[in-house]
DNA sequence: CCCTTTCCGCTACCCGCGTAGCGTATAGGG
DNA sequence: CCCTATACGCTACGCGGGTAGCGGAAAGGG
């Protein structure tokens, strides 16, 4: 399974170090204020060393991202609706860990955006980044079956779409209409995604 | 309340020839194609020309896709599922609209995720996309609450978290799953919100 | 011990966005 | 008729992303 490495190896060091000084400048000054011609400058190394880890600014952003997005767990008390609101939280919280530094709570739709492009701009970006999605939406997929199951919802509801009028929501303020995303407009959302429109 | 022009008029012809030939670059090449060196040189203007029109890349190419936009209207038969349907694929339509030329249709996620962007990176150009949204989905928000006021729909049914959840689903499929948007998904995506989880 | 492979640092370069500064053209206002 | 304000075209430049090509360094394999 391990490759047999051939050539003169990659410094160790370099790729933490990169990803941290990354780390800061974007979240200091956002995705503009990102410079790979700075990075590199400040590791002490030289671009092309930079280029040949993360052969593009969007890889090595959404580097740093994925470093900072990876902690995500999904609590199942038993009460679906408490549950998803949560999980809404749980985004949001997440999206927030990215704003730029002193900016707004809730408006971290700079860097957001930036990656969303960056996935379109780059096919593995894009790849990469429906991963990190999949793997937190099959948690929340499996929270929705298991009530489900137990009869707290519609037996014909397809969870998929439930996940996308939640999860889309929270994005549509973020990315479009630039709305704060709080504890109580995550609590409006899930009741009405819940109780149905209808009267 | 018409301002009195002072100094040298702008040659007029200028900004419609602009327009067409910033659209025709976006729709063939997508917005890393659209450059502001070819367009200037294409129009046999000086670059410094155009920058006085729009002051950056991103304002330009908000006002083309404006005016690919500015068509859009509601139709209100009193079937409230059957309108919002519509609305829905209106709006796919609106976006597939503005899709690479030879791209799949329902992959517009290139442009839209760029101009999402380019609205986090300047407020000006964020604001006008914002009006663009509002005076949208103001018509769709007469729709249903003349749906609630006729009985259809629940009384406490709070219209502008209905449409995010629509319209949300729809942009975060385009944008970050990346899945098309058909009528068939339309179809499932309202009935879910109108009906609700709940069993 | 050489050979190949990969990495590294360096310099030099292209491209696209956006700006600065100049001389000149063209309008309205006194 | 001049004055001022604005537009125009031009050249030159700065910045950031990204690439090309070189000589040299560090590993494994025959």
């Amino acid at each position: 399974m391990t490759e047999t490495r051939r050539g003169r190896p990659r410094k160790a060091e370099v790729d933490a170090e990169v990803l941290r000084l990354a780390t800061e400048l974007l979240l200091e000054r956002g995705y503009g204020g990102l410079s790979t011609d700075e990075v590199a400058e400040r590791a002490g190394i030289a671009k092309t060393t930079l280029y040949r880890r993360w052969p593009t600014k969007d890889h090595l952003a959404l580097a740093v991202v994925r470093r900072l997005q990876d902690h995500d767990e999904i609590t199942d008390t038993g009460d679906i609706e408490r549950d998803l609101v949560d999980y809404m939280e749980k985004i949001a919280a997440g999206l927030d860990r990215m704003r730029t530094a002193g900016g707004d709570p809730g408006r971290s739709a700079g860097t957001v955006a930036e990656l969303v492009a960056a996935g379109a701009r780059h096919d593995d970006v894009g790849e990469l980044g429906r991963e990190m999605y999949a793997r937190r939406n099959a948690l929340a997929c499996r929270l929705i079956e298991g009530a489900r199951e137990r009869g707290a919802l519609r037996a014909d509801l397809d969870p998929a779409v439930l996940l996308e009028q939640l999860a889309g929501a929270l994005y549509y303020r973020v990315l479009i209409t630039g709305e704060p995303v709080d504890r109580a407009y995550a609590e409006r959302l899930v009741a009405t995604a819940l109780r149905g429109a209808l009267a």
